[in-house]
DNA sequence: CCCTTTTATAGTCGTGCTGACTATTAAAGG
DNA sequence: CCTTTAATAGTCAGCACGACTATAAAAGGG
């Protein structure tokens, strides 16, 4: 029996827990999300948010890794950026019972090219903001998902999960330039990473050469900082002051 | 029976669910937390957050907001302010039975002294950083809490949740310096919060006379504005950089 | 081989936010 | 009436940031 007593006044009822993943990516300079399309009702047809079932030894974080592994078909998914957003709990959110389903962030450098891992239902990289509908309340998740992201780009060295261990600057600005849809200017971008302790280290003698047009790029590793002080804040948008 | 067929192709666990909340507030100028009494074990007479399970007809939230209610015995918290943390779900963070709980930070104005509200267990209110080992994993819950509190003063408006209705410049400003845990300069924390567009909105004529020594100070109400364009930083700390 | 294009990198300049500091105003208390 | 206390006003320098210009180093085309 499931029930043990005294342990609150209230009995409790039993929730299936799940856990969903917003997995992003860059692909030729646009984001883009992993999505797996549903073979069953309800919303069969739809695309869904990656996820499933939490088991009974493993932590909300060790579920979201074991799906991201399924899912993406990554063998080492050690290194990557994973991180909880928020739980969503509403009680009609799944038609056919009560799920309580805890979200993550993904951050992948490089995008392989998503199939169905394990599972039978397929995986796909689909441009951020072009997917129809989803399933369930995972449109809502996403976009919270997009807009931490977003923020976090802010006041931490987020940005380098998105790219190869060694990357060029401009690869960087790329990160900040296709999350938040702004342009930014270069030399000033440059300016404060390099001023922001920590952020970037650069690699002795390394070029970037391969199939650049200009003049080859240096490169550069994460380095050791976590945050950001001061923040590297996006342009106000019209209408925000300063 | 709980399981469904056809949702997935794992067979799912039943979990119970259950809300904790850090509950913060000021009294006197220190910050404190509504930590309840275990009366039972595990951790029978340890303190611990309030929290319970979530109920079958109802979201994280509103269970949390219930709770609150019951705990702080105050007949209208539709105003305060709860923001969900994150949710913890290690298997052995219950010693009897899977638990998964999701946390809320919740922000009290002023401080009505604690009662066991409906449940037996009493509540008090204590200082935050004084009480003792707490049940669970509590420790952990509450000092991410007081992380994300600090974190959001830099660049919400939060920090009127801390205030009654209205306040002066000072006691606002008491808020991030009780919390942050340092001292801001006065001129230049007014300066900061008047500068910026819907932050507070002065009260005309009012003043706040009650027992003070000094000048009165002028009152203001919270703002529309939300966010803080741009952030209030907390002075870095001694080895931090900018 | 030169010239254009492209991209990275270097530097400049002015504005505005911020920290540190001083001065003034308006109350309470002895 | 003078001191104390706290709020409010104002000053000044440093620096971060946006906007902008200039130079360097590659590829490509005639």
């Amino acid at each position: 029996m499931f029930a043990v007593n005294g342990y609150d006044k209230y009995a409790h009822e039993p929730f299936a827990v799940t856990v969903d993943l917003a997995v992003f990516t860059l692909r030729e300079g646009a984001l883009h999300v992993l999505l797996v399309e549903r073979g069953q009702e309800p919303y069969a047809g739809h695309w869904a948010l990656p996820g499933g079932f939490l088991q009974p030894d493993e932590s909300a974080e060790t579920a979201a890794r074991r799906e991201l592994a399924e899912e993406t078909g990554l063998s080492d998914v050690s290194g990557l950026h994973l991180e909880q957003l928020r739980t969503y709990s509403e009680p009609g959110r799944d038609p056919r019972m009560r799920v309580v389903s805890v979200a993550f962030a993904a951050l992948l450098p490089d995008a392989p090219e998503a199939h169905g891992g394990s599972d039978a239902a397929q995986a796909r990289w689909v441009p951020y903001g072009t997917a129809g509908p989803l399933a369930f309340d995972h449109d809502r998740i996403l976009a919270d998902a997009h807009d931490r992201v977003g923020a976090k780009l802010e006041y931490t060295c987020l940005a380098t999960a998105f790219c190869p261990p060694e990357f060029t600057l401009g690869e960087l600005q790329q990160v900040y330039e296709t999350v938040w849809g702004t342009e930014l200017d270069r030399p000033n971008f440059r300016r404060k990473v390099l001023a922001t302790p920590g952020f970037v280290a650069p690699v002795p003698g390394a070029a970037r050469l391969t199939g650049g047009r200009g003049k080859p790029a240096a490169l550069y590793r994460a380095g050791t900082a976590t945050a950001l002080h001061p923040p590297l804040l996006r342009p106000a948008r019209e209408g925000r002051p300063a």
